[in-house]
DNA sequence: TCCAGGACTAAACAATTGTTCAGTACGTTG
DNA sequence: CAACGTACTGAACAATTGTTTAGTCCTGGA
């Protein structure tokens, strides 16, 4: 058992981001996430405040994990395009908790869930901008809207897991899966969808 | 009041849909669907059998919407790729209660929203198809992901509305700034982010 | 006319909700 | 040792939840 290890203030957080990912925050009573942390619900109270208070707690816990893992990627932009990949490859393929939690963070219209967004979309752009010198070309179509395409291809998977996985015969965000979506999310980017063939030896990185 | 005229049931039923896309099914009491149709709460009940029925009857009114929205469309299969960006812009742009519904019941993992989802699925698979044999060669890359990744284009808008709108000065699902869109996702698809220049004086239709 | 049935309501039900309160255990500091 | 603050608890609080019940109103068929 390596929650127990963890202060209660600690456990509680944890608890609340899990069931807040299965179920959503209003499916969510304090005393499930206080029962699942083996802990009085009373003490959600006092260590948050409210229960509002955990639900800031546990979106300040995911929005620095997600900017830790932002920060790291700045280091290795070891090729154009691949960054962002590996963003959704990193942090998003990993975790199937943090995954359902921003899926929720996302359909709200919270301060916090937009500025998140535009971070976002700030970092498709400049990785876009990168691109475009790379690739010769001027950017295609209305630049405007490029990164929000990107991001779309990116946050589509994320978004639409519950009803795609169905559809599946292989867990979306394995490994494998993620890498042959990111390349062909890739080759829509630069070719379109009727463009060169695929090289099949082709390394597996980006997006 | 346009409202007034129709049946109990069915004041219920649009006073939920209306509540239930704003803010989710579990926020919403039947009280406050009830009162926002000004009905006793007891005639949920009375109507729908449990809070769960109701849900169940807003689905079902929805689907059929949809539904019908895309059987419309078979007929008018005017121009190939033009018709998933109809869709989405009959549908999906007219009414902004429904675009809300549909980003909720998206994020499900009801059966309802998978089959759903699934259906959305094979019209992009048959789209493509066809577009595919007219465009001379063969899908691109994994021809699996390329109907997800269209449907992402189309949808991504739709699920990361309230994120992205606030990035934005005009209203995402505006005609106009809609009809830009789908003609960029359109050149994405058929070119790449890097293809030729779009023509300025394009029609304005499809996806 | 009577009456059967559906639409509809007010009032109350038990259950669950977020939160408060009084109090216990415990380590730290004076 | 005493005092204190902090982690924590069980029991209770008022409010809200979905639902039930009993009953009224009204319409249409016999």
């Amino acid at each position: 058992m390596p929650a127990s290890d963890l202060t209660g203030r600690a456990r509680l957080r944890e608890a609340a981001l899990r069931l807040f990912a299965e179920r959503g925050f209003e499916a969510t009573s304090a005393r499930a996430v206080a029962a699942a942390a083996g802990l009085s619900p009373a003490l959600v109270i006092h260590h948050f405040g409210s229960k509002e208070g955990l639900r800031a707690a546990v979106d300040e816990e995911v929005l620095g994990r997600i900017g830790a893992a932002l920060r790291d990627l700045d280091g290795d932009t070891e090729d154009l395009m691949s960054s962002l990949g590996v963003v959704s490859a990193r942090m998003f393929g990993a975790d199937p908790v943090l995954r359902g939690y921003l899926r929720r963070v996302l359909l709200e219209e919270s301060p916090a869930s937009a500025a998140l967004f535009a971070r976002l979309l700030d970092g498709a752009r400049a990785e876009l901008d990168r691109l475009s010198t790379s690739e010769g070309g001027r950017a295609g179509g209305e630049p405007d809207w490029a990164p929000f395409q990107m991001l779309c291809l990116i946050l589509g998977p994320l978004l639409l897991e519950p009803v795609m996985q169905p559809n599946l015969d292989r867990p979306m965000f394995d490994p494998e899966v993620l890498a042959r979506r990111s390349a062909a999310n890739q080759r829509l980017l630069r070719h379109g969808l009727f463009g060169p063939a695929p090289s099949t030896t082709q390394d597996q990185r980006g997006d």
